[in-house]
RNA sequence: GGCGCCGUACCCAAGUGGUAAGGGAGCAGUCUGCAAAACUGCGAUGCAGCGGUUCGAACCCGCUCGGCGCCUCCA
């Protein structure tokens, strides 16, 4: 049975959800008006990991993720770009499912955008005025967060201690400072859509509430998004919907920690991040293993805490991975006669138990992993005493499907070592180039001529010719293990 | 000023009341012509510090120190 800790209780809860067997999770996406860095893969990892885990556990997923598609933010870069906001959102939508494809990030099940909910923002934003928890202001419609006596449940502020270290000028025509707009009137040359109040286009948190509504329902189950959306994004998402509906909104709230540099957080007002196709254009490996070493990465800590971005940790989660990939490559190879089942089966029920238990517990993916590594080493032992065709075969598939709820080990090569050009390394966003392309510096057939002659050279007892062939490769990223039978395997 | 998070070995990282998982690096050994891989062994008498509660604390409480986040757009 699932934990999972809730920001709106402070504790970690059983997840039940409304309907049995059905979960309907809603996330939210991002602002499409820039590449995405490697605090955004955090994110959507983290709940396309959720989203895997209550599959595998048999719940019916709906997952909904939105994409913001109209914000001052977008204004400005088509501005500075002088194109249309079309323009920037499709520009940036189409970079944002190929970054996250890269790394194995599944679309979700719906990604609205703003633009296409805009009657349903305005018709929540009417039930809001006529309840009277919104007003009117020349064009402007702002939620009137002293209304709401809830508000400030989820993030645990009281309104007062709000107002007390309100940095930002206030507006005077806005009756509280924390009130937020629900709908700002439009300046010509802007996006606009007539309303009951003028042209004009939905502030940034209605959006949520009325997509969510309007795709999973009044009542859902999960919400999601990283942990600086607590306030006031999510805050104020409760407000305005259960203001308007007077039902409960979301039941479990779910929140990401941060990708920090050095420890700090990395954001871009601080200018400190990184966005995930440079990481790929600077990386030396091919694309599919650059995007699992980056995925077993950010699943090499919990969730819920800070991750600390480095080489070091991007070399570390290659090393882990390399470990298991050398394993499938000798799972990949004929087995013995061995009378090996019952040690397999077994290594099997444990790290099943194990690995469940691990995701049960409130997501915990450090600890699944370490599961796998237990296997991975049970695996090894059984290999060493002899394991069957069929047992190899076996244990392969498992690492397959436990691996697929990370995301993780579905690759049939870990040509690790190709060695990729590394593209300009300090590439400018905006000079971004297409996809790496991988050229292996050796074909498989170059690589098996020289094997050959270096298994004659063994033969003879030649070692020295048989060594040199050795560095040979090695230089090209290859390298070679001898087998007890006197024949090689190798791996890039 | 208010709210909150974090501090576990050389590094990464689980553990949230029952006597310190796992990985990486390192060292030693087995195997090997040598390597590589794998396997075996070694490695925190202690979990930032100091008090307290308890039969028992890394885990609970208090204080202190250090790092960070939110309260403004932010995953």
């Amino acid at each position: 049975m699932l934990k999972i800790y809730n920001t709106l209780t402070g504790k970690k809860e059983p997840f039940e959800p409304i309907v049995p067997n059905t979960a309907r999770m809603y996330v939210c996406g991002v602002t499409v008006y820039d590449y995405c860095h490697i605090g955004h893969a955090r994110s959507a990892l983290v709940f396309d990991v959720l989203r895997r885990y209550l599959e595998y556990s048999g719940y019916a997923v709906t997952f909904v993720k939105n994409f913001t598609d109209v914000d001052d933010k977008i204004i400005k870069r088509a501005l500075e770009q002088g194109v249309s906001c079309d323009a920037v959102t499709a520009k940036y939508i189409q970079a944002y499912h190929e970054d996250m494809g890269k790394l194995g990030i599944r679309a979700a099940t719906e990604e609205p955008k703003a633009t296409e909910h805009i009657t349903d923002i305005i018709q929540l934003t009417e039930r809001l005025v006529a309840k009277g928890l919104a007003y009117v202001v020349a064009g402007d419609v702002y939620f009137e967060v002293s209304k709401y006596p809830e508000y400030g449940r989820l993030s645990k502020r009281r309104l007062e201690d709000l107002q007390a270290g309100a940095r930002v000028e206030v507006d005077e025509r806005k009756h509280h400072a924390m009130d937020f707009a629900l709908w700002k009137s439009s300046k010509p040359g802007e996006p606009a859509w007539e309303s009951l109040w003028g042209p004009g286009r939905p502030g940034w948190h209605i959006e949520c509430s009325a997509m969510s509504i309007r795709h999973l329902g009044e009542t859902f189950d999960i919400h999601g998004g990283g942990m600086d959306l607590i306030f006031p994004h999510h805050e104020n998402e409760i407000a305005q919907s259960c203001g308007a509906t007077g039902k409960e909104f979301a039941r479990y709230w779910v929140h990401n920690g941060f990708v920090q540099i050095n420890k700090e957080k990395m954001s871009k007002s601080l200018g400190n991040f990184f966005t995930i196709r440079e990481i790929f254009e600077k990386s030396e490996w091919p694309e599919d293993v650059t995007g699992e070493i980056l995925r077993c990465f950010l699943l090499s800590t919990h969730y819920h805490g800070p991750l600390d971005f480095s080489d070091q940790a991007l070399k570390e989660a290659k090393s882990a991975l390399n470990g298991f990939y050398d394993l499938f490559g000798r799972l990949g190879e004929p087995g013995g006669k061995a009378i090996v089942g019952q040690g397999l089966d077994q290594a099997l029920d444990r790290c099943r138990a194990a690995f469940m238990s691990a995701m049960d517990d409130d997501l915990n993916t450090p600890m699944a992993i370490a599961s796998l590594q237990a296997l991975r080493s049970d695996v090894n032992k059984l290999l060493a005493v002899g394991l069957s065709t069929e047992g190899r075969q076996t244990a392969r598939q498992a690492f397959r499907s436990f691996g697929a709820v990370l995301g993780l080990f579905q690759l049939d090569r870990w040509d690790f070592n190709v060695r990729v050009e590394p593209k300009a390394a300090h590439l400018a966003l905006a000079t971004f180039a297409p996809t790496v392309t991988v050229e292996p510096v050796m074909t498989d057939v170059q690589i098996e001529t020289k094997l050959a002659e270096r298994i004659d050279a063994k033969k003879c007892k030649d070692f020295k010719r048989a060594d040199v062939i050795r560095e040979e490769l090695k230089s090209l990223g290859i390298t070679i293990e001898d087998k007890p039978d006197g024949t090689s395997r190798w791996k890039r």
